[in-house]
DNA sequence: TACTTATATACTCATATAAGTATATACGTA
DNA sequence: TACGTATATACTTATATGAGTATATAAGTA
């Protein structure tokens, strides 16, 4: 049960509600998540660093960047998110964020400056 | 998304999420709460009181008891308990929880001590 | 090798949270 | 009215958490 009420902490967090969110979509580099949500680098760094000491997602380098994905073992956390994105239209900030993360590569550019 | 956020805070505590469990399955009061949980009534009662001034259990007097029920407006809400019922083999604390509440009027009767 | 860029980490501070113990409240009953 | 029982709350303490800023690291490139 350590690890259900974990992963529901995870969630009680808005940026790794909103990190999570995306990677359900989408595998996405640091840069990119940072344009997409419009957060600090550290910030979702530390995020992340968090989700992947717990297990939840994934990371994986190519060429400069690191590209984060989900790694969720249990289909119950799968699931649990897939019920956010069946009543995305609640909630805009999410909707937003998945509209933007369907042009990521643009984050990508903006991120050489 | 706050609400939303909320709730994973709500389930992110082993204890609170005993209880949303448990009233998934039946109205209980305080004490069988307690019994069932083998958690010290002020600890219940103080999740309880969080529980319900964030609007996501209600309670209701009957003579010297006082119940608690769910009051999930929101279908997320009880689509995610849901998910957790459903998998209930993988969470034996939650499933003994599940079982004693068939039997919860016995822990009623032992508060009277 | 020096430099740039992408990402990670350390440090600090403010705030939130949970638990335990003691006590208050509120209703029911003798 | 006095008492008992069920529940709620106050207070304290320990711990966890998140954000910001600054800095470190690691890989790519000139």
């Amino acid at each position: 049960m350590d690890k259900l009420t974990d992963f529901f902490k995870v969630l009680s967090d808005e940026t790794r509600l909103r990190i999570l969110i995306l990677l359900y979509h989408k595998k996405l580099c640091v840069c990119e998540m940072c344009g997409i949500t419009g957060e600090s680098q550290p910030k979702i760094s530390k995020h992340l660093a968090k989700l992947r000491d717990m297990g939840f997602v994934k990371d994986e380098r190519q060429e400069q960047f690191i590209f984060y994905d989900l790694n969720l073992k249990e289909e119950v956390y799968k699931a649990i998110l897939e019920k956010i994105v069946d009543n995305i239209n609640d909630y805009p900030e999410l909707k937003s964020d998945i509209e933007k993360c369907k042009h990521a590569e643009k984050y990508l550019e903006a991120c050489r400056r």
